[in-house]
DNA sequence: TCTTTTGTATTATTGAGTTAATACAACGGT
DNA sequence: ACCGTTGTATTAACTCAATAATACAAAAGA
């Protein structure tokens, strides 16, 4: 399991585990059917308490990216690829909601956004020539 | 001063103290000069601790846009509006940088997300005609 | 049946951040 | 000089989320 958490960004570490985990689904790393780490392994690997994994497993399985077969261990759903899709895009409709909602009582108008958002992304690209691959825990 | 605090939203009060002085001034309605409401005043108004208006006057003056004059009060500086405008801006750059960084993540080029954010500007604009005024505490 | 492996549940600790209570210090007008 | 007004400083309480420590329950397989 190829997954990096942080322990300086601020974002909780069951939740980069989620959201990682939605990744590697997405992306076709994790296939439907596949087994994923017991929660003691992956808590070894990432060197956390079993309850952080335990916690992220538990979402994954709310919203039903996994299964969890009681003693038999996790394992990805069928559905997990659509699920982990959809999850990740609604939490970009958030993001992009906030931004308008934020933009708007800024007085810009959409168009003002777009350009704005193409002037970032410019710089973005920019910074990720430079910049090198993260650091962290990985697994 | 028009400012409306919500307790319920998550959001610290000082911090909408902050961002709403900075929406007034950046739309005219305090001009450089003028003098803001002693923080007693506006505490009273808005029912909360001298000291959490003492925060947001604190960081306001620390980025420039209102000024103390030690015992006399705290007034909007010169500069009051471009730096309340500049940092209306920065916070939405800090927006779009995120947004940028989540949809990258996604996959997404910059074209579709162009899209998305098209579509959910239409999505928004539906919601803002059926979404009364909000409600909160005002001074 | 016993042991191992799985996930579960409960409770405690830690830590950061926000707000409040209260006392202090300095300037200015009378 | 004094009193009232201004902002300041210090400390405490409170809230909330995240993580950890630890014990539990159940199924599988030797």
């Amino acid at each position: 399991m190829d997954i990096r958490i942080s322990l300086t960004d601020g974002v909780p570490i069951y939740q980069q585990i989620v959201t990682q985990v939605r990744y590697l689904i997405a992306a076709g790393s994790l296939e439907p059917g596949i087994e994923m780490p017991p929660i003691r392994v992956l808590a070894e690997q990432l060197q956390v308490n079993p309850n952080t994994v335990a916690r992220a497993y538990r979402e994954l399985e709310l919203e039903g990216t996994v299964e969890k077969r009681s003693t038999r261990g996790t394992f990805v759903s069928d559905s997990g690829s659509k699920l982990a899709t959809r999850h990740r895009q609604a939490a970009l409709h958030e993001r992009i909601d906030q931004l308008l909602a934020e933009s708007t009582q800024l007085g810009f108008s959409v168009d003002q956004l777009i350009k704005e958002i193409h002037s970032r992304s410019r710089v973005m690209e920019r910074m990720q020539k430079k910049a090198g691959p993260g650091r962290g825990k990985s697994a």
